[in-house]
DNA sequence: GCCTGGATTCCG
DNA sequence: GGAATCCAGGCT
């Protein structure tokens, strides 16, 4: 499949992440219709990204070419799903932040017990819960099916003017980029919450 | 080596 | 509003 504006230069990673917006991805019998992303721009240009201060052991799959995914394992208990962006070395990426749960209720909803169907996915870890994928997701392609995470357009395509920017969730650095899109009114998108500093230890 | 704090979620 | 609960990255 053929994805042009996935490798677009990491400067438009605010473009390629709205383009992502109703695009569907595959896992472990779940599918979900993405209705909420962030962009993180290449290396050196974006404070928030992991990829700021060049490559490290974990953000090595960051640096190479777009398509693969990236999880990261944060805040010691959940794990987040990020789709490489831009050209290879750039280190752009697009964190895949809700969606709903078009496929695969019935296992979604095994995974994510207890709570309503709008919710399933209403989160980036909550995303990653629902669609089974942790570590072993890192570094797989999710364009050509050699890995768990399959990414296909849209079935129901996102008019332009639906769309939503704003701020990034809990990122303190460039609080001004509105770098955050999502598919305005929809249920499944995650309440907003500004960054929070942590009230140091006495 | 040690220390800090995080691209979060859930509960009180 | 705060706890849970690891570890990457920065600094000593």
């Amino acid at each position: 499949m053929d994805h042009p504006w996935l490798t677009a230069p990491a400067a438009d990673v605010a473009q390629t992440a709205r383009s992502l917006l109703g695009w569907e991805v595959t896992a472990n019998g779940v599918r979900i219709r993405l209705t909420e992303v962030e962009a993180y721009a290449g290396t050196g240009e974006d404070p928030a990204s992991h990829a700021h201060r060049g490559p490290t052991p974990r953000t090595t799959v960051m640096f190479g070419p777009a398509g693969y995914a990236y999880t990261y394992f944060v805040f010691g208990m959940h794990w987040c799903l990020n789709l490489v962006c831009g050209a290879e070395g750039e280190a752009a990426a697009v964190l895949l932040r809700a969606g709903e749960v078009v496929d695969g209720l019935d296992l979604a909803r095994e995974r994510r017990a207890g709570v309503s169907d709008r919710d399933l996915a209403r989160g980036p870890a909550r995303l990653v819960m629902a669609l089974g994928v942790t570590a072993a997701a890192n570094g797989t392609s999710m364009l050509d099916g050699t890995g768990p995470l399959v990414l296909t357009p849209p079935t129901r395509p996102v008019a332009p003017s639906a769309v939503a920017a704003g701020p990034r969730v809990g990122v303190a650095a460039a609080h001004d980029v509105p770098w955050r899109f999502w598919i305005t009114g929809d249920p499944t998108v995650s309440p907003y919450r500004r960054h929070v500093p942590r009230r140091r230890r006495n």
